[in-house]
Order: C-alpha cells, then structure tokens, then sequence
DNA sequence: ATCGTTATCGAAAACGTTTTCGAAATTACC
DNA sequence: GGTAATTTCGAAAACGTTTTCGATAACGAT
C-alpha cells in the first residue's frame, strides 16, 4: 500500500528518475519509446507526485487562504461560492478561517496562514479592525494580498467593493421617490468604512432633496442581528411615531425591523416604508417583501480570485505589482415593504 | 526579505542545523545556554518552520479536505462552522470544496484532495452519489474518512449522523397531535438515504395513529428549493383541498408552500398546518413562524472533527481504527405554522 | 574516418526539515 | 589520575521532487 514515486517508476523501467520526472513534464529531451513506457507505467500504478515534495520544490502550494467574519451569513457564503469555484477552475484550493468578528482571532489566523505559506490570502476585515500591523505584515512579507467588502483604505493592495455611499444614497432616493419625507437610519457599527459609507450616501441623499438630517434619527448597531431590528423598530416607533421611511444597515437588521412592526401591528409600506440592504435571500420570501439593495456577493468572489491570482502570477515572474481596484455594480430592488405609495 | 532556516540561524550561532532544530523543539539534549541563544536569535528573525518541508518530512500536513453539496445553505454552512472551529483548536485547516449536488464534480474532488495528501476528509454525499468508487477508493488508501448527514449505509467509516426516520417519525406525530387527519408529504429526492428515512418516518406515524397511507399525498422534490415549495404548495391546494397538514422535507421548501398559501389566502395554520425540518433561521422571521425540526448542525460539524481527528491519531500509531457512528438528537419546535388547533 | 550536430539520458544539487546514531566533551566517582 | 557515566553536539540520511548541465550516443555530411 506504499505510496508510489518516481524513484520506484525509475527502478523497474531501468532508468534514471530525472528521465521519468521529464517524461512526465512533456520535457522534449525525452524519446518517444521511453515516454510512452514510463506514462503506461505511471498510469497502470496510478502515480501521483507526492504534493509535500512537489510545494518544497517549487515553493507554491497552490493554496491560498481566505478570512472572513463569519461563514453563516448570507452574504459571506456567497463570497465564498464564487472564491472556491474560481480558484478551483485555476486549480487553487481554498482554506477558509472566521474570524468572528474578533480583532484577536484575525490576528492569529493572518499569522496561521502565513506560516502554512499559502500562495495569497484574500480577506474581508473584521468590525474590530481597520489599519493593523498585522495587515501591514503581509504587505511587507509580499504574499499576494486581497480585500474585499470591509476594507481599510489606508492599506495599499488589490480590492473588490461596491461604491457603499452611492448604493446607499439610491437606496434613500428611492424611499424619497416614494414619497417618504422623514427617514430613519439603522447605521453598522463604528469601524466599518461600508457602514461609514453608507452612513455619508443616506446624509447626502436627505441634502440633495432638502430633507434636514437629524442624528436622533440615526440608531448604531452593535452586533448586526436579527434581535437588533427588533429592538430598533420598537425604538423607532416609540421615539418617533412619524417616521416614514427607514434605510437599514443590511437586510438581517431590516427583518428584524419588519417583525417589530409586524407585531404592533404598523402598516408597511403604508405607514413606513423600509428598505434593506444586501439582497438576503429571505427577503423575499417574508411578508412584506423587502425592498433591497443587490450586492453582486458571489462575482465579488470571483474577482476577487482574479485580482489574487493577478499578482501570485506577476510576483511569480519576479515583476512588480501594481494594486488595481475593482467597483461592482449595485442595484436597488423594488419589493412591497416600499412598494405602495 | 529571504525567509529565515534553520541554516542561517546555526551559522550566524556557529552551530550545527541539528543542534538548532533541537534547541526549537525541546529535545533534551541541548545545553539552557545554547537553547536559550537559539531561542532568542529565532525569536528576534521571527523564525517560522517551512511548512513545505515539514509536511515532507513529517508525511502530514495538518490540513484536511471537506466536501459538502453547497456552501450557500443554512444547515451546511453551521455545520462548516462547526468543523472548521474545532479544526482550530486542534491545529489543523480546512479546505473547502464543493460538489454542487453533481456526483461527477464530488469525484473530481475526492481525487483532488487525495493529490493534496490531506490528512482526512469530511464529507457529505451529493444527492446523486450514494456507494461509489471514489468513496470506497478512500478507504482503500486508508485516509481517514467521515460522513455526516447524508451518508451511505454501505461504506464501513466513522459517521455522524441524526436519525431521520425518529425525527421525521415525531414531527407527523406532533400534527397528528394537532389534529391533523389527512397528511401529505413533500419528500426529497429518491437518493439520499436522509430522504428515504423521512419517508419512512412519515409511513410510520401515520400506520401508527390508525391513518391508511396515500401514496398521492407523497411528492418529490427534484432541486429541494423555495420555488419547488411554491409549486407544491400549488398542486396540493389544488389536488387535495381537504389536506390539512403537511410535513416537508426541508424548511426551505416548506417556506415555499407557506409563501404560495399566503398568496392564495389560504389560512396556516387554521385550514392547513405545516411543519419543515431543519430550523433554518428564515422560519422564525416569516408570518407565519414556521414549525420546523432543530438539527444541531453546529454539533454535527464539531463530532465530525473530533471522530476524524481520532482515526487520525489512531492510524498515526499504526493502530487499528474501529469507525463509530455517533447519533445526535433532534427536536420538534412548534411555533405559529402549526400551533393554534 | 572525421567532424559537427542533434537526440537522449543521468548525476547531482537543491528545497528545509527531522531524527538516528555515534563522537566528543564534560562531569562524577573511586 | 583513571575509568565510567553523563551531557552535549553534529554528520548524515531521508522525505520526493525539479532542474541544470554535462556526458554519451546516434546520425548525417563531407
């Protein structure tokens, strides 16, 4: 049951292992007989090189690593769909790691995968950091590097985002559009630049239709939870029974939300109108509906892989790197929890 | 920016590579004056072992492989959770890949993860795989291997698992209770050994309680998604009126029936109750809160770890290892979907 | 037969670690 | 001071592959 190697294909052919390794490769200074002999052989054993042995040699694995907040969510999972698939196309096999949401975790895990030495890590921050040494650390070990969604700005390498404040400000338009003249934000925490973002689209929306911002209106979550919403929209409704309209964070929160004013019996959309964000895949099958925003989640995985193998690639031909930037596309997405005016 | 080894520490401390890697993994014999400057000078390099050459030499590395049908899926993504924690604290790392439900891409990852030498495999059947080469081609090899959920009876390997037909068994048993008299069954696909013990647990309740079985009232999911739930949701209210309980083989589905009843105006659960399986977290957000059997998927994820870390222990001693099967509890949740008689 | 060219092969180093086993140095003991 | 026991060290092999570079063989042309 011992595994096979070149070694032992070279012995019972009678040659040398360099010869076999070649013929194995396609290498052209090997004869056609003696090919032919060593692939029927190789084949009839079932030879596979020994990985180990093979990522010593080369120094690559053709593993890389990804990081991410947590994996049951919505959103998150869907990232990770279009990483594995892409990277299994280019033959690349993906570690997955959470970081829970914890500065201390994350950092760990940075470290974890660069002693597995993996090819790249590709990464969405966590809500606890922003601009850490241990970010900083793979740019200055040079292991290819890529972020996505939660990203810090201040960190020089690849990523893929949307443009947070704008899908946000379309988002407001649209409660606007609707008919909506007092509007409540449901902002993500502190840390986040998307939750900044999106934050600075709801403000300049509310400007740019001459709606006066009130920050008594604008209630900060702390863990992002479906137990959040509910505890907002009873706050909301308390506090201030004329609100209209209400932009949230994301859709889990919005839910939450919904079933608050479910409860109470508030009439959405005829007396508040919500919208979402994210395009969660329960919000459409909740009642109201919820309108939403879509966030392209599983081709951000895929280009992220891109960008990711974009630099392994050029790193690996000794070239310099230049970080690209990639902006996805979103789209409001019109559903009945803003739907009759 | 080279990486440190073991080379350049012996040679700036004029000492020898053995004597060095000694020092780093507390062998006994290396002087506390020695071991302490190697300590320090590693310590100051930031010294990591290349795990390239470790795993060569070692003959492991650390890594196992986890295939599971879908990523972006509520019970596997928990049970993703649930392995890949407990792999933490244990050392190790998981690469995730998946086989989209197709049994030609499952077997190009069992191959794949076999070329990486992982050290085990987790894994859970595809619905078109049940007893298959490239399973038995596993053990075969002698890697360590464990299935949860959906498994085959067949292959000899340690198995995490919930007894379908007991929970299926007590999920009809809770609508009888509530009054149902004439059941339908959405069930699964004709594959899976899970689908097939719903099933019989379904046949068994109703034997039980004196209620004839309907092979009419079954129907059979083909994709096992929302819009499949709909469909049915349709086709029983259409076929048989005079339904008035339904137990469906995932709470994804039987959202889509509640989904197509809310529509029609059809009453749940006065006229019609229903219960899913799963507790996916959708069912306590939607109206109305859908009853639902818990699977702790979590757990499952954490037993899976654990029995394969103990297979590879055991063979790692050149042992033999005996494969367990370890049972988890479920739970009927009643909530609104089946809750006022 | 000689030379040049091309086709085919293999020795050997290298990747960086772990571990065995023997050698050397030190200490202990009488 | 001599022997034995103990401590401390290092040479070397091994893990299995890739790749460089030189050697040989084969062949054609003159």
């Amino acid at each position: 049951m011992r595994d096979i190697t070149l070694k032992q294909i070279a012995e019972t052919l009678g040659i040398s292992i360099t010869t076999v390794s070649k013929a194995l490769k396609d290498y052209p200074d090997v004869s056609p007989k003696t090919r032919k002999a060593v692939l029927e052989l190789a084949q009839s054993l079932s030879y596979t090189p020994n990985s180990f042995a093979v990522n010593l040699r080369t120094k690559e694995s053709r593993t890389i690593g990804l990081i991410i907040p947590e994996v049951v969510h919505h959103f998150f999972s869907n990232v990770i769909n279009g990483i594995i698939d892409e990277a299994e196309k280019n033959g690349y096999l993906v570690i997955i790691l959470q970081s829970n949401e914890s500065l201390e975790l994350e950092k760990k895990q940075v470290e974890l995968l660069m002693q597995k030495r993996v090819d790249g890590i590709i990464m969405s921050l966590s809500n606890e950091s922003n601009d850490d040494e241990h970010i900083r650390d793979i740019l200055r070990k040079e292991v290819p590097f890529v972020m996505f969604d939660k990203i810090s700005k201040l960190i020089p390498c690849s990523k893929v985002i949307i443009n947070d404040q704008k899908a946000a400000f379309n988002a407001v338009q649209h409660l606007i559009q609707k008919g909506c003249k007092k509007i409540a934000h449901i902002r993500g925490p502190v840390n986040p630049q998307n939750a900044i973002d999106r934050f600075l689209g709801y403000k300049k929306a509310l400007e740019q239709n001459g709606i006066p911002f009130d920050s008594k209106l604008v209630y900060t979550c702390k863990n992002v939870t479906f137990e959040e919403g509910l505890a907002f929209g009873k706050q909301i409704a308390d506090e201030h029974p004329d609100v209209d309209g209400i932009f949230v964070i994301t859709d889990l929160v919005a839910v939450g939300v919904l079933a608050h004013f479910n409860e109470i019996g508030l009439k959405v959309p005829e007396q508040v109108k919500v919208i979402g964000f994210s395009n969660w895949f329960m919000s459409q099958v909740i009642t109201p509906k919820l309108s939403t925003v879509d966030q392209p989640s599983f081709e951000m995985g895929v280009q992220s892989f891109k960008l990711l193998l974009e630099e392994i690639n050029t790193k690996k031909e000794l070239h310099p790197f230049q970080p690209r930037t990639i902006e996805l596309e979103t789209a409001v997405i019109e559903r009945e929890s803003t739907s009759k005016n």
